[in-house]
Formats: structure tokens, C-alpha cells, sequence
RNA sequence: GCGGACGUGGCGGAAUGGUAGACGCCGGGGACUUAAAAUCCCCUGAGCUUUGCUCGUGCGGGUUCGAGUCCCGCCGUCCGUACCA
């Protein structure tokens, strides 16, 4: 063997071999035991970034560890290939939006290549092409005819100068991201995907989800937002009725007023003939919508002079138009009891309308009044007619049944989550498959006409959605009736795309969208890993999407992850320099960093060490994966994203890091240099050391803390360095390299020539020998009053009554006792001595 | 405001209620070398009257023979979310 590693040879030769031999094929008809690991597909953006080294490592690592504990692996990559940069990419430079992704696809692959992944690339899939999103559309017809898919007017944010939707995450205090105009709302007929038939399914099924992060699990009820209540109505004076929502129909005797949305019929009637009400209605509209607006917003209403009757007293509430009221949100419409209901409270405060107490915490304490703020919390009704002396639940039962008895209420369930808007006027996505026609409305593209393909033929000089005014694409017969008619030009939000990917690798037929034994073969997923930015969006929409193809059939899986991970990020500290009032941030390759400060390369003076911040471009504080592999190699930088810190948090990237990690390689490159076959002599202390260690390693990779497994591996090499020559000193090298290589599978691939035949990519994790893992001697830790006073080596279960006489023949532990009468004497068995004097 | 996570050396972090600081990084000292790189060895929480002792896991209480860990109350940081009736 040589002296040192090179990596720069032999990580691009294995990775030849690997390829080569297909090591990393998931094999259908495998009798093994099955393993799906996934890690979230990437955007090709152009490169691969530091974030995505860290995410395909752990799942890489846990990939490989499966193989060698005998598991059948799927352990695929594709591209979430359809968005916006493209769109952006080719306005800005002129370039097709497909050229571009599909270069940029190719060298995030090359990237991804050098790093040495073990992935099955014969199932490689982007979402751009017709032969993933044809069936994407055959999916969504399916889910048309079941009726899960449905078009409305809804109200968009446009930008009237790019001539386009904006997402509200592209809306910048009311202006477009791009163009810098005034957003206006457009009602615009757009298609939804029906996730509200879902809600409770979605929501009853986290509760299985024992494996995801009890965050995500929370985000997602959260968002769902299910609540249960009374839906009313309140007679109006004026002759209507007025519908509200409340979750606390046990406070209906405390309401004191009635409010409506700016935005509610009711609120836009009083507008019509009270110019007043119309001003008070536009300066509602002209508040912020950022979270400091809202905090302090102070709560503003205007009184309609109309009355309405409360069903059980008969009082007459006044209506006010209230900009705390959202239109969004139940009917639009509230009762309002100030006693017990804090924005109301407020609201009442301000102009002076009766705060009632209806709920308190006994019978006796039916008039005290309120200590400056609303009371939401449980108690018995007071002051409430019949449902007096009811605690809060019994109550809202009652007046609920009321209500229905006497028909002007009833029981309603209401969820915060909305309808799915998948409508995008963009180019760069799956068209929707639909026809319009004069004659037979919307009529969706018969099955063999699928898929429908994006035009190549796209201008991109004008604003607006090149679908739309391309000259011939829209232009086709109507299916139906042969007239003239127009293809829809909407194409699909790309969250659709990334619903259904994992199905779509578990098998690739071409003439459908996947093969459902395939799928009860491979699926769910067993560990799903990405980040925390998906916990809602991407992860929802997924669960949803999942759920709705076992609606209506087409699998069995309701729930695409049965295990989920979400990584930290990688963070880098930024290098900046105050000039000209303004900061200009250095890249790390532009400084030089020494242990207190950082000067600048270019002209030596000094540079401002900034926060340990989430790597952006923005503050330059980046790192490019591909200078680092060309340094270091693939090993070292796949090692450092597995050390020092745990998965979950994030990861401070240094300079010190990566080269300690590069040293290390090299380290254990001299180890497995010295295995040697011939060598005798057997070293038990070093065996129980391997076993030991091979054990929790598995352990550790299993429960993905390979913070934890790396600082064992350090320490076994540790142990095998110090050991003198013997074959067990042989044996725990080669151990140490079996367990290697799942995070650094170059060097193991390389020092395994010259131990064994065959490759580490096919070889098996190493057994333990269960009777190695337990120690035969102990270290006995003895406390006097439960400080440590010495420590005994002591055989590994021995009785309690040698322990204490091994421990007071301690000489520390009498001279810390000092004659005092002992009182007790604590044992716990192979650990501690506790003398209580 | 609400929900969640977290708070341990100079830094990243270990620690089934049982020897706090494993392991790594930084730093210091030494060996080898003409020199450097590489490598190897030793030290590295604070303090003290240094065979050893005292203090020490954000702060204040509590439970326990024993608390980083459990309970109560604070403080701080980060993330998510929001006038959701």
C-alpha cells in the first residue's frame, strides 16, 4: 500500500466500479427483507450546495449500513425539476427553461456522482419530462372523475407588469418580487385539488406517525386547525339573517355585541347607502398584513345601527363591521362576549359595550368582576338562563342541542386548512389537462391523447404566460363535440410533482403511472429525510395525495413515510466590513482565518467575524462541495457532515474541521496498512473493545446519531493504534473498516483489497460476539454523603456485601468519613457505593 | 400572544437519576527534522494553602442517599405560527 490516500484517484475508480457492477440496483424480485430510503429530491438549481451533501449522506450512510445487514435497498434519486429560476433563467439570460434544467441536471448528477453515493440511478427520474408528468396527468384526471378535483373563482395575487401570479411568499409589502409593482387581487377561475375531504383522515393519521418529529406532527394539526363549535343565526333588524361560528356556545349569554368582516355581505350592504361604513371598510384594508402589524393593530369597528335579536334573551346586539374579523375564517361573522374572549374584551374596552360575566369558578363567584382582562378558561355558567350551574362542556352540549332542537343552530366541525389551489399561469410545469369548449364546457383530454407536452417553441421576451399566447398550442378540437376549442393554459402547482415521486420510483411502467404490486412491495417509505422548511407544504400535500389515489383505488399505502428525519443546516460564520454605511460580506476563500481574527486576503487588513449563520449567497458565508472533494476527497467531506454535531441541529462548518477530518483519513488509511493476516497472539481487552463498538455502532446508525457512532469509531482507533501487534489487533482492523464504510466507503473500498476478496459494497456487516459485549470487571465508583471519594476495580457482579467492605477499606473513603457514624450504605450493583455518614 | 426546541469548557458536543465534560476542533508543551510539512507523545473547566480539597451543567427553589437529567417558578436564545372566534 502506498503512504498516503489518494483520494483523487481512487474515489472517481470505485465509484467507476460501482457503477459498473450495478452494486446499488434495488432488485424487485429480491426475497430479502425490503428497505426504501429516501432523502427529499433536489431542485437542480445548478450546483449541488452543502445542504444536499449533508441530507444524501445520512441517507446514503443508513442506505449502505441496510445493504450489509442483508436488506433489499431502494435508495433512488430524481429532480424536482419544473419551477420558477427556470422561467426566471431564461427571462434573464435568454436561455430555454429545458435546456437549462436539463444541463443544470447533469452536472448536479456529476456532482452527486463524485461524492459516491450508493443510489440507483437506473431509476432516475425528473418531473420535467413527459414521461413523469404524462402520468401526473393521467393521475389527476383520475382524481377529477372521482371528484376530487374542481375549478372556482378565487381571488390571486397579480402583478400586472410581469403580467403573472404571485404566491403570497412573492409578494413583498404589496408589491411584486420582480417587477416592484402594486400586487392586485384578480378573481380568476383556477382548479383545487379537494384536501379539505381529507382534513380528519390527515389529521387522524398523524397519530400513527409515531416516527415522525412530534414538530411536524404539531405544524401539521396546527395547520389543519379542526375545531368544534355551534354554527347560528341571528335575526337582523333590517330583515336578514346573520350567520356566525363560535367554538364557546356555553358564553352565548355573556355576547354583548355582533361583528362582521370589512369584507362580509353584510358589511358591504351597510357600504352601499353609508359612505361613512365604505371609508371605515378601506382603511381596514390598508393595514399591514406582517406580524408586527397585527401585534399592535389596534382594534377598530364601526357601528351598522343594525340590530340583532339573541335567540335565547331576545336582546337586540348591535352589529359593528370589526377589523379583527376575518372573512377567511368560519362565516365571517362572530358573536362577541368580552367576558371571555380577549379581542372582544379589547374591542368592548374601547367602545364601552357591556363586559358580562357568564363563566366562573364557582356558583358564588357569579359577580366578580373582571381583572383587566378576558377570562378563557374552564368554570361553571353563571348568569346563563337555563345552562346555570352547567360546567363549560355540559353547556356547550346543551345550548348546541338547543339550538338544533329549535332550529337555528347547529353542530359544526371547522378546519383552518383550505382547498389545495394547484392553478400556476406559468410555463414551466405540467399542463393541466383540460379542454375548454364553447359548447361542452371543460372537457378533460381523453387518456390517449396524454400526455399533453409543453411546446419547445416559448418566447420569453414579453411578460405573461407563454402557454397563453403561443399560436397554435392552445388551439385544438373539442374532444366532445370537434368544435374549435381551447386548451386550459394553467399549468400544475410543482408540489403536485413532488407528490407522488417516491411512487413513481418503486416502478416505472411506461403506459401507466406505477405498478401497485411494485408499491405494496417497496412502500411506504422507511425513512424519509430533508428538511424542516417541508414539514407543512410538501409533506401535507403528499400525505394527501397518497391518501387520494387509496381512495379511489389505485394503492393500498395511506401513508407514504413511515419514518421521517429532519436535518439542521450546514452554517458558516460571515466575514464583513463595514463601507460606506453599508455591509460588504468576504467569502471564507477571500479571508484568513486565524484563531482570534480574519483578514481580508486581498489587502490584509481585518475583517468582522460574523454570526454562525445558515449558509446564502447573500453573505457569501458559502462553501462549494466540489473545491472541497477536489481537496480533500469525498470521504473526508462525507465524514465531517456525520461528526460533532447531532443530525437533527445544525452544523457549523469550518475550515478546521474539514481538515481534521482530511487527517483522519489519512489516519486510518496508516491502520488498515498495518492489518496483517499472518499475525498471532489473541488480545481480549481489544475483541470486547471491537464487538463493543461494532454493536453501538449499529445501534447509532439506526437510531441516525452519527455524532455518537463517529466518536466510538475514533475511539476504537484509538484503542487498535495502542494495541500491540496480534491477530485480534487484525481482526478489529478489519472490523473497523467494515463499519467504516458506510460514511467513508472510498478508503474501505480501497485498504479491503488487501484483506479480502470481492468488494465492501457486498460484503456483510460484521457479527458480534453477544459474550464479548459484557464486561468481566467494572469500575465501582464510591461516594461518601454522594461525593466521589475513590474508585475500585471490582469483578463484574459481585455481591453487594463485598462491595461495601472493598469500598470502607478504601483509605480516601475513611479519611473523608473521619470516624463519623455511617448510617447507611447505598449499593448499586457493577456501578456505585454510596456511605452515608 | 400561542406552540415547540434548546441552554453543559475557548468551540461543536457526550452522559439508562449513579465517576459531568466521552469524542472532535482550537490552544499549549515536547519528540523527530538542517528546516518545514507530515507524524507521534503529553497537557488543556475554574480556583486553592495541590498526597489533595473546594466550586462548577442559564437563575431561584424542591424531591432524593445521590439531580445536567425529575418537579415548581423565573430568565434567555432559536424555530414555527397567528386577531382562526
Amino acid at each position: 500500500m502506498s503512504e498516503r490516500f489518494d483520494p483523487a484517484r481512487a474515489d472517481s475508480h470505485w465509484q467507476q466500479v460501482w457503477d459498473e457492477k450495478q452494486c446499488f440496483r434495488a432488485d424487485d424480485a429480491s426475497g430479502k427483507p425490503r428497505s426504501f430510503v429516501l432523502e427529499m429530491f433536489p431542485y437542480p438549481s445548478g450546483r449541488i450546495h452543502i445542504g444536499h451533501v449533508r441530507n444524501y449522506t445520512m441517507g446514503d450512510v443508513l442506505a449502505r449500513y441496510k445493504r450489509m445487514r442483508g436488506f433489499e435497498v431502494l435508495h433512488p434519486m430524481g429532480w424536482d425539476a419544473f419551477g420558477m429560476p427556470a422561467e426566471n433563467a431564461a427571462m434573464e439570460k435568454g436561455v430555454h427553461p429545458g435546456g437549462w434544467t436539463r444541463e443544470n441536471i447533469a452536472n448536479m448528477k456529476a456532482q452527486l456522482k463524485r461524492l459516491g453515493f450508493a443510489l440507483d440511478w437506473s431509476r432516475e427520474l425528473a418531473t420535467c419530462e413527459p414521461d413523469y408528468y404524462g402520468h401526473e396527468q393521467a393521475l389527476f384526471l383520475d382524481l377529477y372523475a372521482a371528484g376530487l378535483v374542481y375549478r372556482k373563482e378565487s381571488a390571486v395575487n397579480w402583478d400586472p407588469v410581469d403580467m403573472t401570479v404571485l404566491a403570497n411568499e412573492q409578494v413583498i409589502d404589496g408589491r411584486g418580487w420582480r417587477s416592484g409593482a402594486l400586487v392586485e387581487k384578480r378573481k380568476l377561475s383556477q382548479w383545487f385539488l379537494k384536501i379539505t375531504q381529507f382534513a380528519d383522515e390527515l389529521l387522524e393519521g398523524l397519530g400513527a406517525l409515531d416516527k415522525w418529529p412530534e414538530k411536524v406532527r404539531t405544524m401539521q394539526e396546527n395547520w389543519i386547525g379542526k375545531s368544534r363549535g355551534l354554527q347560528f343565526r341571528f335575526s337582523l333588524s333590517n330583515g336578514d339573517d346573520l350567520e356566525v361560528y363560535t367554538t364557546r356556545p356555553d358564553t352565548i349569554f355573556g355576547a354583548t355585541f355582533v361583528a362582521v368582516a370589512p369584507d362580509h355581505p353584510v358589511a358591504q350592504g351597510v357600504a352601499m347607502y353609508n359612505c361613512d361604513a365604505a371609508k371605515f371598510i378601506d382603511r381596514c384594508k390598508q393595514g399591514g398584513t406582517t406580524a408586527a402589524d397585527i401585534e399592535t393593530a389596534e382594534k377598530l369597528g364601526f357601528d351598522t345601527g343594525i340590530g340583532a335579536k339573541h335567540p335565547f334573551t331576545g336582546k337586540h346586539l348591535p352589529v359593528y363591521i370589526a377589523n379583527f374579523v376575518l372573512m377567511e375564517y368560519g362565516t365571517g361573522a362572530i358573536m362577541a362576549v368580552p367576558g371571555h374572549d380577549q379581542r372582544d374584551f379589547d374591542f368592548a374596552t374601547k367602545y364601552g359595550l357591556p363586559i358580562l360575566r357568564v363563566v366562573a369558578a364557582s356558583a358564588e363567584e357569579a359577580d366578580r368582576p373582571f381583572a383587566g382582562e378576558a377570562e378563557a378558561g374552564d368554570g361553571v355558567c353563571v348568569n346563563s338562563g337555563f345552562i346555570d350551574g352547567m360546567r363549560v362542556a355540559e353547556a356547550k352540549a346543551a345550548v348546541t342541542a338547543r339550538g338544533e332542537a329549535e332550529g337555528w343552530g347547529e353542530a359544526r366541525t371547522q378546519y383552518r386548512l383550505r382547498d389545495w389551489g394547484v392553478s400556476r399561469q406559468r410555463y414551466w410545469g405540467t399542463p393541466i389537462p383540460f379542454i375548454h369548449c364553447d359548447s361542452c364546457g371543460v372537457v378533460p383530454v381523453p387518456r390517449d391523447h396524454l400526455p399533453v407536452v409543453l411546446p419547445d417553441d416559448v418566447d420569453f421576451s414579453v411578460p405573461g404566460n407563454p402557454l397563453d399566447r403561443h399560436p397554435t398550442w392552445k388551439h385544438v378540437d373539442c374532444p366532445d363535440c370537434g368544435k374549435a376549442a381551447r386548451r386550459e393554459t394553467d399549468t400544475l402547482d410543482t408540489f403536485v410533482d413532488s407528490s407522488w415521486y417516491f411512487l413513481r420510483f418503486a416502478s416505472q411502467p411506461g403506459d401507466r403511472p406505477f405498478d401497485p404490486a411494485a408499491i405494496a412491495k417497496w412502500l411506504p417509505v422507511e425513512q424519509y429525510i430533508g428538511g424542516i422548511e417541508h414539514a407543512i407544504l410538501h409533506l401535507l400535500y403528499a400525505r394527501f395525495w397518497t391518501r387520494a389515489l387509496a381512495h379511489i383505488g389505485l394503492i393500498e399505502v395511506k401513508e407514504p413515510f413511515a419514518s421521517l428525519f429532519t436535518q439542521g443546516m450546514v452554517t458558516h460564520e460571515t466575514y464583513s466590513r463595514s463601507e460606506g454605511g453599508r455591509e460588504v460580506y468576504f467569502s471564507p476563500g477571500e479571508v484568513t482565518r486565524s484563531a482570534e481574527a480574519a483578514v481580508l486576503k486581498a489587502d490584509g487588513g481585518p475583517v468582522e467575524i460574523g454570526r454562525v449563520i445558515k449558509m446564502s449567497k447573500s453573505k457569501k458565508n458559502v462553501v462549494d462541495p466540489d473545491e472541497i472533494v477536489a481537496t480533500y476527497g469525498a470521504d473526508a467531506i462525507r465524514w465531517f457532515m456525520l461528526s460533532d454535531s447531532p443530525p437533527e441541529r445544525d452544523l457549523p462548518w469550518s475550515e478546521a474541521g474539514i481538515e481534521g477530518c482530511g487527517r483522519f483519513v489519512q489516519r486510518l488509511w496508516r491502520l488498515f496498512g498495518q492489518f496483517d493476516a499472518a499475525a498471532t497472539g489473541e488480545d481480549k481487552a481489544l475483541d470486547r473493545k471491537r464487538d463493543q463498538t461494532v454493536a453501538a455502532v449499529a445501534d447509532d446508525i439506526e437510531a441516525l446519531s452519527f455524532n455518537k457512532a463517529v466518536a466510538r469509531i475514533y475511539e476504537l482507533a484509538t484503542a487498535i493504534e495502542k494495541a500491540p501487534l496480534s491477530a485480534s489487533r487484525s481482526a478489529a482492523i478489519r472490523a473497523l473498516l467494515l463499519i467504516v464504510a458506510p460514511m467513508m466507503p472510498h478508503i474501505a473500498e480501497e485498504a479491503w483489497q488487501a484483506m479480502a476478496s470481492g468488494l465492501v459494497a457486498e460484503a456483510q456487516w460484521p457479527q458480534v460476539d453477544p459474550a464479548l459485549l459484557v464486561e468481566d470487571e467494572v469500575t465501582i465508583a464510591v461516594q461518601v454523603k454522594g461525593k466521589l471519594r475513590d474508585t475500585i476495580t471490582a469483578a463484574k457482579g459481585l455481591p453487594e456485601e463485598e462491595l461495601k467492605a472493598l469500598a470502607l477499606a478504601s483509605e480516601k473513603v475513611q479519611r473523608s468519613i473521619d470516624g463519623a457514624e455511617i448510617r447507611k450504605i447505598i449499593v448499586v450493583p457493577d456501578r456505585l457505593v454510596n456511605i452515608v455518614a
